[in-house]
DNA sequence: TGTCATTACTCGTCATAACAAGTTCTGGAG
DNA sequence: CTCCAGAACTTGTTATGACGAGTAATGACA
């Protein structure tokens, strides 16, 4: 039987949008208007169940959801508390080079060292979802901090964007601010990998080391908001001068 | 009714471990040891159903937190596939060595090279907020991941942590598991830096590379939820074998 | 009064059942 | 042969029911 609901809210059960996510958003709207207050308590789920006319699994699904999000956390045997406000955002934020550099009141520019059209390759076809012959554009540069070199950039995009770049000021622009501002492209996350490698000749001569001096090697994939791959990029950073400096937040509970 | 089982395997009903514990559990070893290929199907739900003796809801709380883990992701009407081992691990989120690599299913253990009390210094003092002669605790630990060592860390604690920790079992257990559960200390973020450098004789020896190899060098700080300093340590990862990896959010929008 | 068993609450686990909503394949109609 | 409807799969959502396990308050007994 499924009766919709007798008092309680308006929870559409024909809504394209499932009920556990209905009653997980009107939760979290209730803990950060404060009508739930920080660090206790939080109705019980048989309470729920009946406030929400749903049945268990449901008002378990809605309340899984938010503890993953990290605004409550339940205790066996006593109840579901509300956590602390603490862990809203993450510090740790991606930005651009140039961006990073600028805002701590750094001179910099970059060298574009070569810009070609290419097939993408299994790796870097795989990384921006695309096939392994299409073709993609190659972009390498050279990050000066204070007139020092200071980093190798191969960025991979895909050709219609890098054909748009190519016409783009990459020597006092960063890619990331021409892609929000001027394409109007929303970007989310990136997804970094960060190892130590020693610079082979190629690089030490890009980066003005020598051969066998240590490099930190990043392989930086960013998305756009909506979860597509939308720039793949080798970042090789001078081991000796530069560090990489971020800020995480320990998740909840 | 609880027909334990009939044919399949050997699940514990009466265990004190659930059963989508094991069944997860399970799961992870075939695909860890290829059982299960990376980037293709899994067996279904109703088939995992009949093989386990188990129900659907069992079968897809295991799924699902292997889901969680990023081991595997499912796709609507088609199926649920093993992810490619590259596929993130995860998040900026604070999270200790073994914590994260446990949860990937290694197995780590570390050996306690030295634990000692000495004065802080200015550099360590600096970031524990402690005088240069306040006497503080320094751990140095080499983790190993499947019996290769993989890191040395080099650990600063206030001396009243330092030496409730060394009565631990500092060999198998997390100091930040340890601090949170144990001394009940609420961890907030922590701040990085990390950076490439050379081996040198005495890193060589104990990650048992050559002198000279690629490390990268972490500086991390852990704070507390209330902003106090109570970790400082230096972690040297073999730069061969092992990869930081993260993802981080654009922040604005 | 102090101890302990009972009870009533909480969340945790698991079974069975049904339908919805995607995907893929197949077979029949044109 | 092409195209499209439908079957046969998949995972997604939801209901109902049951028992286990942890917590806290109650009340009886010593």
């Amino acid at each position: 039987m499924v009766k919709p609901q007798k008092k309680p809210s308006q929870l559409l059960h024909v809504s394209p949008v499932p009920l556990y996510t209905q009653i997980k958003e009107i939760l979290r709207d209730r803990i950060l208007d404060g009508t739930y207050q920080a660090h206790e308590q939080m109705p019980s789920e048989s309470v729920l169940m009946n406030t929400f006319g749903v049945s268990r699994i449901t008002v378990r699904q809605a309340l899984g959801d938010l503890q993953k999000e990290g605004l409550i956390f339940k205790i066996h045997g006593k109840g579901t508390y509300v956590s602390k406000p603490k862990a809203f955002q993450n510090i740790a934020e991606l930005q651009g080079f140039g961006e990073a550099m600028s805002s701590m009141g750094y001179e910099t520019f970059s060298r574009v060292v070569s810009i070609k059209s290419m097939p993408a390759g299994a790796t870097v076809g795989a990384k921006l979802n695309a096939g392994d012959s299409e073709e993609i554009v190659e972009l390498r540069r050279v990050r000066y901090l204070n007139r020092a070199p200071i980093s190798l950039d191969v960025t991979y995009v895909p050709k219609s964007i890098g054909e748009r770049l190519a016409k783009e000021d990459l020597a006092h622009r960063d890619v990331f601010l021409i892609l929000e501002n001027d394409y109007d492209i929303a970007l989310g996350a990136a997804e970094l990998q960060i190892e130590s490698m020693l610079a082979d000749d190629y690089l030490a001569r890009q980066l003005n080391v020598e051969e066998g001096a240590p490099v930190l090697r990043i392989e930086r994939l960013t998305l756009t908001a909506d979860g597509r791959p939308i720039d793949f990029e080798y970042l090789y950073y001078r081991g000796d001068a530069f560090q990489y400096r971020m800020r995480i937040e320990r998740s909840h509970v």
